[in-house]
This record gives C-alpha cells, structure tokens and sequence, in this order.
DNA sequence: CTAACAAGTTATAGACGTATAACTAATGAT
DNA sequence: ATCATTAGTTATACGTCTATAACTTGTTAG
C-alpha cells in the first residue's frame, strides 16, 4: 500500500492530477486509473474521494469558476482606473490559464451527458464584466470613437483567445504571460483615444 | 439491409456524418456506431469504407486541410489589395468555420495516440499568410505606427478566436457571419492610417 | 489500549467501443 | 445471363473504462 493521507490532502491531489493530465493528454481522455496510477494508487481508491466521475469534474469546475470569479472581483476594485482594471481582468485571466493551462479544453468540453459546463457560465460573467469596465473606461473618455461596448469587448476578449489557441497549438503556456500584456497594451492603445501608437 | 450506395459516395457521406456529429457532441465522442446510425446502417458496415476509425479522421483531416489550403490560395491573388487579402482571408476562414463548425475543436484534438494533427501545421500556414498580408498592407501604408506584423496578425486573429469561443459556448455558427465583418472592419480600421473610426 | 472510522487494497462485474470473421445480396463487366 | 466484386449484414472477440464489493490496515477519539 502506498503513502495514507487524509482526504481533504488527497482530493486536492486528485483534482490537481487531473487538471496536469487534463492539459497532457486532452480532458476527455483523462482516466480514473490515469489519476490514481500519477498517484502511485490503484484505479479504485479514486473513488474514496469521488463516489462517481462526474463528482471529480464537478470539483475540478467549481475550483476553476472560483478562480475565474475571484479574477472578476480583483478587477472590480473601485479605486482603480477603468483601463487598470481591463488590464487587471485581461492579464488575470491570462495569469489562471497559464497556471492553468487545461481551463480553455475543459471550457468548450462537455460533461458526460454532453452538456455545456457551468464553466461557460462564469466565462459569460467574464466577458459581462469585461464589456462592463469598458463602457466605464468609455465613459471616462478613454476610448475614441463611440463603437459599441461590446464590439470592443470582444476584441480585448480576441487577445486571449489569440494567445491560448497558439498556447494550445504548440503547448507552451508561457506565451500567454510573454506576450500577453504586449498584444493588451497594443489593442488599447489602438482604440485610445490620444492614442497613436 | 439498407439502401445500398456506391462507395465513393457512402464515404463522403460518412465524414460528413462525423463532423455534423463531431459538433454536437465533440470529436473525442464520435463512434462508429453513432455514425452508422446516422447513416441507417450497422456499425460495420463503416469498416468496408475506412479500415480503421482512424482512416476515417485522417480523411477528414485532409478534406479540411484542403478547404485552409484553398482559402489560403484564394486569399493571395495579387490583383487584390492587401487589405482585400487580408479581409478575404478572415472571412473565408469564418465561412469554412460556419460551413463546418467543427472544425476549431478538431483543430485542438488529439488523434488517438495523442498526436498533434496535421490541421494545426494549416493552421499555421494561415496565419503566415495573415502575417504575410499585414506586411504587404503595411508596406502599401496602410497602417499606422510601426507594429510588428507578427502582433497586428495576432490581433485580426484574435477576431477569429472570440468569434469561435462565442460559437462554441452558444452552439451557434450564426454569430460568425452575422459579427465577423463588423469586428474585422472595427479591428482593421483601429489600425488604419487616417482612421479615425 | 482499543474500537471505530477512513484510506487504501484486490478482484471483478458490466457497459461500451473498435475491429474481425463469415455470410448475403446488389451491381456491373463480359 | 453469369459471375466476380462490393456494400452491406449478423455475431462476436477483445480491450478499456467505470464502478462496486469485500477485505485490510493506518489513524484517531475516548
């Protein structure tokens, strides 16, 4: 028998070694033996912790909405700029999917019924509080123009999609935080309103 | 037994079966049998075209590799301006999207063994070409500043990308067409010369 | 110190997916 | 019209994955 630990230690473990394997090997293709084998467990010790798959997925989605939450609130501080506080929710977002770098697969994967995952959701919420900050940054006459705040929204929004799916295609996460605040900074100073170059 | 088709035929319809159900449920879940279904045959039967289930995602692999490719070609007719390219471009990659949403996720799938797949390196050569075209645009003075070309790439990119992750998370291709034009013309006309709006 | 519980083990059932073998019937070339 | 070929069938072997049952041993509360 292997190392015992307790399960709140050994949940996290699980949930940690699904993620790496996740991003490895595809999040569909992850195995309750894959997990335990990492581990140095056997197949059915998985299921101490988690009564059923599905439960370690749910686990894996709500420690990613929380993290995906917690970036939106970072960036809602009220004693910040607006473009402080695009930056702050663009380079977040970069920050959690470079230490996580599974979260965009797991995204646009369905659970085992095929259904959209609550992940979808909190990204929703992103992208709201994204199009918020900048009709405020609008507002404040940062931006020239009077291009709708979504439109806008989804060009800050395409700068991350950019770098994760060259993150996917060549499978190095540290192009996300390398040129991610270049490419932010580039797009903001496109739409500025002084702003040439 | 089912009507019976010539295989040229049954094997067109066999990948499009795949990828209108790759869309609906994901590349990964595709079987065999679900496809059979689709078609009103028995699950061997899929045998008699593709000897392994693998022939057949390489054949879709290579159907779509065609379709970039053609894109790429239309995309450089040099009697075009370069901004005609570059809209070109993006557009006819939104309208192979729309024709076959599938494509983005197959596009980040593993084949069976883990393998990177051969639509990425097509991937690649479109955003060469892109990257190529912003060079020319930049050469005629198209644009203002002196960005890389390889950033302004990354960022008309980043049109496709939000446009994609939005399609995936409310599974409709609708918005490609409908927002493609509108964006790209915001995205490229932030980056115009004399632009203002 | 001991009993109850918790975290692990081995063994295995059951579902599902790929693939093959052996057979059958439609189609096309001579 | 005949016959080989081809597109389909049924039946089934095999591998892999999830999940459960029954057993074992480390940990902790009293």
């Amino acid at each position: 028998m292997s190392v015992r630990k307790p399960a709140k230690d050994r949940k996290l473990e699980i949930v940690q070694t699904a993620l790496t394997l996740a991003f490895e090997t595809g999040p569909e293709r992850v195995t309750t033996g894959m997990i335990a084998k990492s581990l140095g467990l056997t197949q059915p010790a998985i299921y101490k912790h988690f009564p059923r798959k599905d439960d370690l997925w749910l686990a894996i989605e709500s420690t990613l909405r929380a993290q995906i939450k917690a970036n939106i609130l970072a960036a809602s501080d009220p004693s910040l700029t607006p473009i402080a506080r695009l930056r702050l929710l663009v380079m977040g977002h970069l920050n959690l999917v470079y230490k996580t770098p599974a979260l965009p697969e797991i995204m646009v994967a369905r659970n085992p019924r095929g259904m959209r995952t609550g992940i979808q959701i909190s990204m929703t919420d992103f992208f709201n509080a994204l199009t918020g900050t900048v009709e405020e940054a609008q507002d404040n006459g940062f931006f020239r123009g009077n291009t709708p705040a979504k439109d806008l929204a989804a060009l800050i929004f395409g700068v991350i999609q950019s770098l994760v799916l060259r993150m996917l295609v060549n499978r190095d996460p540290n192009i996300l935080l390398a040129d991610g605040e270049r490419l932010l900074d580039l797009q903001l100073s496109a739409f500025a309103r002084q702003g040439d170059e």
